[in-house]
This record gives structure tokens, C-alpha cells and sequence, in this order.
DNA sequence: ATAGGCGCCTGCTGGC
DNA sequence: TGCCAGCAGGCGCCTA
């Protein structure tokens, strides 16, 4: 579920609640997420501080004192809050991180379970975690010298470059088709016959709609809440990520879907030309 | 290098 | 009205 924008706004939400508080408990459920939670790990982190709370890409770092690293994945439906400890917590909550101070708790919480957190027990190995699955730069680093080279040499459509974290860090399905349509270029492009503006055209456009994404809070389809309980509102902006068959806000053409890189993809067969 | 398929899970829904 | 195959915002592994 959560890309970029989501994963933001979860992180500035915690980040006033979370950071320089203690954490007092940890409470973990038996049924596993995508990485294993080690037992060990519990009497590691009761009565460490909370540093600081940051993203990279869709990850969530929240940073210890002394220096160790709690990772979130937000996978497909997970879901990282606070809330008061009185507070009834809903089903599928696997973590629970008990807060010194007012009375609060950090959850997460996440039905389908392919989201994870695990414990990085200093800041070079979180580092090598990163480099070992080649995490691509973030979007709004990417410049007009470094972006289409980037991207000069696959053979690989843009879809399936756009989701590949390797190459860029953060888009996801619904992003990338609507990075797509507003740079005008077909979903199904081989990444390689960009020209340089195309490429660049499209590297400004990522930028923008992450930067309006997250002004409007993240996207919810379905289960997206922020680190606050609230729903994302970008969804009301969709012009066509699950508008298949109703008009293209630019030039009315019904919307198309179809599959690529194994992901429903939406564009617009009048504004977004295949090339041939 | 890359495409495609599967597996990991639960919950919702569209089409019969 | 009711049922269930298929699909969902992600990602890693395998094969060809």
C-alpha cells in the first residue's frame, strides 16, 4: 500500500510524539511478518531513547540512544501509530512499543503481514542493509545530469523501472501511473528511447506529484493511515490510477488498463503515445 | 540483464 | 441474494 508519500506522512506524524521518549515495553505478537522478530531484541530496546524518527525510500528508520536502529515496512496494509495505552487496539496489532511520558504507545499493525520490523544493532549495519539491496537514491535528489543516464541503458519499460527500487526509491504502482500521465509518456516505453528532456520531463514530475502527494497527506485506497489514525486525501486527485474507462482529465479519452511488470497500469491511450 | 511467475497473507468485491 | 475466484498500495526468490 504505502509508497513514498504515505511512508512520509507516517514518519512526520511520529516524529513529534516519538522522538526523545523512552521506550518502556515491547509486546510482540506470535504470528510472523515478512522478517522475524527476535526475542532477543525486547530486552535490547526496553529503556533506550528514541533519537530520531526518518524515511528512506518506503522504509522507516526510528534511530535509538545508544545507537541501534528500529526498520518498519509498511509492506501492502501496514499501519504504524500512536496511540493512548487505554485505548482498545484493533486486530492484526504485532507490535507494541510501550512510551515513557504520556501514557502512549506506538502499534503496528498490519493484516496481510508483508510488512516487517526488525532491529539493526548498530548505524553501519543498517548502512550495509541498504547497500545490500541496492536502495536506489530518493526522488528528490535526482538531478538533470545524473537522471538519464540512470535510465539511458535498460531495455525495461518505464513502469518497471519506475518500481524498481533500485533505480529510485519510494514510487510505487499507484505513483508511478500517475508520474506517467502527467510526463505524457506510454507506461509501456522501453526506458531507453527517452531522449534526454523526456527524461528529465519525467524526473520533474516525479518530484511533483510526491510533493503534492504529501501535501494532501498520502493516498487511501483502503487501509492508509497515517502515523495520527488520519486517511490520506490524494486519492480525490487520481486522474488515472482506478479510473479505467472514464475520461482522461486532459483530453477526455477513456482511460486504459492493462498489466505491466506483473501490476495493473492505467494511462491514457491519446496523451501518452506507445511511440510505436 | 531481464521477464515472468510464484509465494507470502487477509479481506473485499465483481461477476456469475 | 449468495458464493468464491481474483485481485489489492510490496518485495524477494526462482527459472528460463
Amino acid at each position: 500500500m504505502p509508497e513514498l508519500p504515505e511512508v512520509e506522512t507516517v514518519v512526520r506524524d511520529l516524529r513529534p510524539h516519538l522522538t526523545g521518549c523512552r521506550i518502556a515495553s515491547v509486546e510482540v505478537g506470535k504470528k510472523k511478518l515478512r522478517r522475524p522478530w527476535s526475542a532477543a531484541w525486547n530486552t535490547l530496546i526496553v529503556g533506550q531513547t528514541i533519537r530520531e524518527v526518518r524515511r528512506r525510500g518506503k522504509w522507516i528508520v526510528m534511530a535509538l540512544e545508544p545507537p541501534q536502529s528500529l526498520l518498519a515496512h509498511l509492506g501492502m496494509t501496514g499501519q504504524l501509530t500512536v496511540a493512548p495505552a487505554t485505548e482498545p487496539r484493533a486486530n492484526h496489532t504485532h507490535v507494541v512499543l510501550g512510551l515513557d511520558g504520556a501514557g502512549q504507545e506506538l502499534r503496528f499493525r498490519d493484516s496481510r503481514r508483508f510488512g516487517s520490523m526488525t532491529l539493526f544493532p548498530d548505524d553501519a549495519s543498517l548502512e550495509r542493509f541498504f547497500e545490500t539491496a541496492k536502495l536506489g537514491p530518493e526522488p528528490f535528489d535526482l538531478d538533470a545530469k545524473s537522471w538519464p543516464p540512470r535510465i539511458a541503458t535498460t531495455k525495461r519499460n518505464l513502469k518497471a523501472v519506475l518500481l524498481d527500487q533500485r533505480v529510485v526509491s519510494g514510487v510505487g504502482n499507484i505513483y508511478a501511473d500517475e508520474m506517467l500521465w502527467l510526463a505524457r509518456l506510454h507506461p509501456g516505453r522501453i526506458a531507453r528511447t527517452l531522449t534526454r528532456t523526456e527524461a528529465n520531463r519525467l524526473r520533474r514530475v516525479m518530484v511533483e506529484v510526491l510533493t503534492r502527494a504529501i501535501e494532501r497527506r498520502g493516498s487511501t485506497i483502503r487501509d492508509y493511515v497515517g502515523g495520527s489514525g488520519l486517511k490520506g486525501g490524494y486519492q480525490e486527485e487520481f486522474r488515472v490510477y482506478g479510473r479505467t474507462g472514464k475520461p482522461c482529465p486532459r483530453c477526455r479519452a477513456a482511460i486504459v488498463e492493462t498489466r505491466l511488470a506483473g501490476r495493473s497500469s492505467h494511462y491514457c491511450p491519446k496523451c501518452q503515445p506507445s511511440g510505436e
